[in-house]
DNA sequence: TCCAGATGGTTACAGTTGAAACGAACGGCC
DNA sequence: GGCCGTTCGTTTCAACTGTAACCATCTGGA
C-alpha cells in the first residue's frame, strides 16, 4: 500500500508543506494561508478577497481568516469598494511589502533545492507529468 | 506562484484525495486514517499499534483513533498480546475483511484511472520522480 | 529484587478547519 | 421604486488534529 500513487504524493506534499511551513512560521511568524494571500496581492495588487480565493484556490473562510491576522499585523491594507460597498479591496502595507521581499527568495530557493534532486530532462517532465496528472484528477473529480 | 512547484503538488494531492475520500465516505462511511488501517491490517494481520503506525505514517493517537472507530463499528478486532500486556493485537474482523475486500478495488481502479493519463513510459518516469523528490524533501526537512 | 527509564496506548486540551447560517449590499426584473 | 435571488465577507458551531500529559506495563541495571 506503501506504494500507491495518492498515497505518496500525500506523503511527499505533507513534507514539502511541513519543511515550508516552518520556514514561514519560524522567521516571520506566517502561515502557508497568510503567504499565499501576501503571495497573490504582491502581483496583483488591489484585489477583493473573492478575487484572493479563486487565485490561491482557498476558500472564502480561510481568505478571510488569513486577512484578519493579517491586517491586526499590518501587514495588509482595507479600502472599501465605491463601486461595490460589499467589496473590500486588499493590499498589502510597506511593512507587508517588505516582507514579501524577504521572504520570496527563501521559497524560491527551497523549490530550487528541491527540484536540484532532478535533471534539467527531469525537471522538464515533472513539469508535464504535474499538468497531466492534475487535469486528469480534476476530471476524475467531476465525474 | 501557481507555478511554484510545492503549490502545484499540493493542489494536485488535495484533489486526489478529495476524490478518493469521497469514495471511501460516501460508500462504506470510511475516514482515509480507518481505510489506511484496514489497508496495512489486511496485509499484515495480527500487529499491535505501533506497527501499524509504521507501515501507515501516521502517529499513534491517529492510529488509536482510527482503531477506536473501527472496533465499534466491529471491523477490527482486539486481543490482549500474552507476551506484553501493554500491547493489543489487531486483526479484521470478517465484516472488515469484507470490506476490505470491495474497497480495494475501487482505490486501485481510482489510481489506475489517474494514471491512464500518462504512457507507459511516463509512468515509469514518474516513480522515479516521487522517490527523489520525497528523498529530497526529507532530506531538506531534516537540514 | 527493586527502581528508573522506556514503551504501548489512551485521554484531555487547545488550536485549526470547513459547512452552514448570517447580515449587508448588489442587480435585475416587474 | 420595491421585491427576489445572488454575491461578499464574517461569524458560529461542530468535527478533526496534534501536543502533551497520563496510566499501565515492560526492561535493564544496580
Amino acid at each position: 500500500m506503501n506504494r500507491f500513487t495518492p498515497y505518496r504524493l500525500s506523503v511527499l506534499t505533507n513534507v514539502i508543506s511541513f519543511s515550508i511551513a516552518q520556514t514561514y512560521a519560524r522567521e516571520f511568524g506566517l502561515t502557508i494561508p497568510e503567504w499565499r494571500v501576501m503571495a497573490v496581492l504582491a502581483r496583483y495588487p488591489e484585489l477583493p478577497a473573492t478575487a484572493v480565493a479563486e487565485r490561491t484556490a482557498m476558500d472564502k473562510v480561510a481568505v478571510s481568516r488569513a486577512v484578519a491576522s493579517l491586517l491586526a499585523a499590518k501587514r495588509l491594507m482595507r479600502t472599501s469598494d465605491a463601486d461595490d460597498k460589499r467589496r473590500a479591496l486588499l493590499r498589502l502595507s510597506t511593512a507587508g511589502e517588505a516582507i514579501y521581499r524577504r521572504v520570496a527568495p527563501l521559497a524560491l530557493a527551497y523549490e530550487h533545492a528541491l527540484l536540484a534532486a532532478l535533471d534539467a530532462q527531469e525537471q522538464r517532465t515533472l513539469d508535464v507529468l504535474l499538468d497531466k496528472l492534475t487535469s486528469r484528477a480534476h476530471a476524475l473529480a467531476d465525474a
